[in-house]
DNA sequence: GACCAATTGAACTAGTTCGTACATTTAGCA
DNA sequence: TGCTAAATGTACGAACTAGTTCAATTGGTC
């Protein structure tokens, strides 16, 4: 779903020595960006190998430490950036204009879409769990996205209560927790489920099914 | 909750050169086995390292590749004694002697309290899926354990549907992993959510609260 | 057009990591 | 008791890996 980032057209000829090459230090970050993200998604930290990094990418591994000190700096790089992207995501919803439960059939729909369809995303949280999350805690601004998608929930929720469509003595985050269990653990899980249970969880028919099921669970525990 | 396997008293005096130790095959298996499974969970398969699970054990390396072949051979076998033991643990339910509704609600209750006190196995099922559960694979043995869960849960299902106390139209599978992601999530997904939300899922009043609301979801969930 | 800071390239290194070669000891059995 | 196979210890090496050194090129500025 997201483009490679191509670094503009450098060395067009080959790696000869006096070669020379324009200057475009934000393409060669996102390149260098795209194919660590990729590399650190299939990897993990510890797996993936900053040499193979830079050799699928369009520069040097000097560029790397240049742009990002060392390994760990690039991975919190990578790290920030999809965050970033998440909350862009939660701020393109606009459930204040919906009703209380086609809101909230809305949001599980779409966290449920955003996991699925962003597998990189739901892997990288999980290889920072693996890390305990340590280097989401060194890592500023990401407290900011924080009260933003409970408080949309919250928001919502009173609503419902107000108009006797949702039951009393929820809490916001307790909802949030179910809609993002439900929605994470069907990409985070999927390898050994299948392996397990037989049953591929990102089948087209099945994640279908999966989602709709879903909705309706969120639905039923809030329904007074 | 788990012991550590000492090895049998060996080497009762130092390293020395003509020191002597007694034979204890299987205990140096289990010795080196805990040690690697505490290794593999905490730093995942590429990032732990066989000479320090060898230093921590109370043999040697040479032991190591001695009984296991190799480090994904060490790993596989710390895997397949995981599944081993969760497989033990749904074999001691009892759910048949249980009306439907208990039946689910213990299953809930237990499946939750099963992930809740073992971060070991949801850990190293984290790690398996990171890789994309290829050793779960190669690993024979492991398809036993698919249908008992699932009959399990089938069984109480259509029991509950006779009486008329469950809804029509829901697939075992599905209940199975509705309850599987809320248990799950809450210790996999538990670093992150702290450090982005502030919110300890594994406080114990938190936890309480969110097996209470797990249980709850998961009956409402199949309510007609 | 000359000068300096920002960028980039290529080779190199110090330390790590998995795995092995070789020697030795133990246990059980003829 | 002596012999053999299983079990264990010690030391080592080849390959890999993160990060660096040194030098060169570019773009903009005076």
């Amino acid at each position: 779903m997201e483009e490679m980032a191509p670094a503009a057209p450098r060395r067009a000829g080959s790696g000869k020595k006096a070669a020379s090459w324009t200057q475009d230090p934000e393409g060669v970050r996102r390149n260098i960006l795209a194919i660590a993200r990729a590399e650190f998604v299939e990897n993990g930290l510890s797996g993936a190998r900053v040499d193979e990094i830079a050799a699928k990418t369009s520069t040097s591994k000097r560029m790397i430490y240049y742009y990002f000190g060392d390994k760990e700096g690039l991975y919190r790089a990578v790290l920030e950036e999809m965050y970033a992207r998440i909350r862009n995501f939660e701020r393109s919803l606009d459930l204040a204009a919906l009703p209380p439960r086609e809101a909230i059939a809305t949001l599980a729909g779409f966290t449920f879409d955003y996991h699925a369809d962003n597998p990189d995303f739901v892997r990288l949280v999980m290889v920072e769990n693996i890390h305990h999350a340590r280097h989401l805690e060194n890592s500023a601004e990401i407290g900011e996205l924080n009260l933003s998608a409970i408080d949309m929930i919250r928001e919502v929720y009173e609503r419902g209560l107000r108009e006797g469509v949702f039951r009393a003595g929820l809490d916001p985050i307790d909802i949030h927790l179910t809609i993002s269990a439900l929605s994470f653990y069907n990409v985070s899980n999927r390898a050994s489920i299948l392996q397990v249970f037989g049953h591929d969880m990102g089948a087209p028919g099945a994640r279908e099914r999966r989602r709709a099921s879903i909705i309706d669970t969120v639905l039923r525990m809030l329904a007074p």
